[in-house]
DNA sequence: TAGTATATGTAGATTGTCAAGGCATCGCGT
DNA sequence: ACGCGATGCCTTGACAATCTACATATACTA
């Protein structure tokens, strides 16, 4: 995890990058954006980190990716969701999902006495 | 984190260890067992992902470690939690329950029209 | 010309997996 | 009573993947 004190959870952020793309094509300095915005800046991705996550993806082919222009006019690799990209996201969400159920299970573990 | 289909949420390993450990004093395969069975077979820890955990969290002074007798009347070097590493638990829980929270967030975010 | 938006690369630490091996104890079959 | 396999328990090393930190580059905007 690099520092223990991270800004991400760890192995979740393919997913949240497939999860903003879904909602419609962004360039890469936006994704980073977006996951602080909704997160309430409790979620940063650094561009060290985001960057190799898009090529990551686009290599195993749930991104493609196409220059165009941003919103401020000025050119950005474009990034939208494949049809497998839709297909993992969806597999993802639910490994998630069944996963920090779990991770929550074991926290409620009852402690032990303090006599 | 080898494989990205992994049977952990990277990065939760130290808590949860931290999180069994705190209801009594276990020793390393009595907390592989928990985690399982705990979670009902969602998450499983390896034997190489847990020793190496046990010994971090030791060498921080997160855990202590003395051998003695497990229930079974062998011989098992077991673990407790130090007054730091009850610390630590609460700290890590507070932060996982601050970043889940905002990946569920995310997870929640509108998806673009499918028209 | 200063600042913001955007993209890229390299290097390193940390974490986890896989795989293999070791020793002790229990219980079963004979 | 004996041998032996199954299970409990610990250890270690090679390797893969992810994330961070840091550094750099370029285009547009004001």
């Amino acid at each position: 995890m690099g520092s223990p004190k991270s800004d991400l959870l760890q192995g979740t952020l393919d997913m949240l990058v497939l999860r903003i793309v879904a909602a419609g094509p962004v360039h890469g300095y936006g994704i980073a954006q977006r996951i602080r915005q909704i997160s309430k800046d409790v979620l940063q991705v650094q561009q060290g980190s985001l960057y190799p996550a898009l090529y990551r993806l686009e290599k195993r082919g749930w991104l493609r990716a196409e220059w165009g222009d941003a919103e401020t006019g000025r050119q950005a690799k474009l990034y939208s969701l494949t049809r497998a990209g839709r297909k993992q996201l969806e597999s993802e969400t639910a490994n998630w999902q069944r996963l920090s159920a779990a991770v929550t299970a074991i926290l409620r573990t009852p402690d032990a006495e303090t006599p």
